[in-house]
DNA sequence: AGACAATATCGTAATATTGCAATATAAATA
DNA sequence: TATTTATATTGCAATATTACGATATTGTCT
């Protein structure tokens, strides 16, 4: 049907799923790295960095805004952008785990 | 469009999007933590885990192997899911790069 | 105030995802 | 071989996502 049956999960498996969510398309991925490339705010120029329409950019920077992977903060007319820590705490601990568990079952299995 | 622009981006800003996307359902994040609880493959009972019919799971099963996160080894006439590691593997580099940027940027801006 | 720049929102078309009933397939066992 | 068990596939309806043109909004500067 296209809806998430999200009453039938956990908080904590909806939420890692709605972070995730966010990082499910190459733009935004595009979108984090630039961040991160850039090492500071990035006021305007992520429109001219990626091969995608003004609006279209302005949609996914409001869904990585909406899942807290990212903050917006004014800055005169602009708006600067930079990565929101809780987010990728929340998923850094997730993955963190799994690691760990992959570590120990070396071959116990399969 | 409901279409991504795939040729748009990297091998790997699509490869990690795919990775990311594929655990951007509650149901897929539930199937991955259930793999780590019971600590070895786990051969139907995802089915009696999850509040979801037959065909839904099996689909997200479907997608979680082919974004190369779980693998499933025929055990009998039953199915064994375990963890995939090199998908996890990748994620694993993503996650660490950002975390050991933020790390170093701690109030740069913003 | 008026013009400009940067970003957001609206509306909409095309496509993708989710969920499940019905059905198919494959392997084990009686 | 027939039955049972486990999983996959098909087909479809409901909803979500992606992309962008047109337009609105917000702040700056003259």
């Amino acid at each position: 049907m296209g809806i998430t049956k999200t009453e039938c999960f956990t908080e904590e498996q909806n939420q890692l799923a709605t972070l995730a969510k966010a990082l499910g398309h190459p733009a935004r991925i595009a979108i984090i790295q630039h961040l991160i490339k850039v090492n500071s705010c990035v006021c305007g120029d992520i429109v001219n960095e990626l091969p995608l329409a003004q609006p279209t950019i302005s949609q996914h920077l409001k869904e990585l805004k909406n899942a807290g992977l990212i903050k917006g903060n004014f800055e005169g007319n602009a708006i600067c952008y930079c990565l929101n820590e809780d987010g990728f705490e929340t998923l850094k601990s997730f993955f963190e785990h799994i690691d760990l568990y992959l570590e120990n079952k070396k071959n116990k299995c399969c």
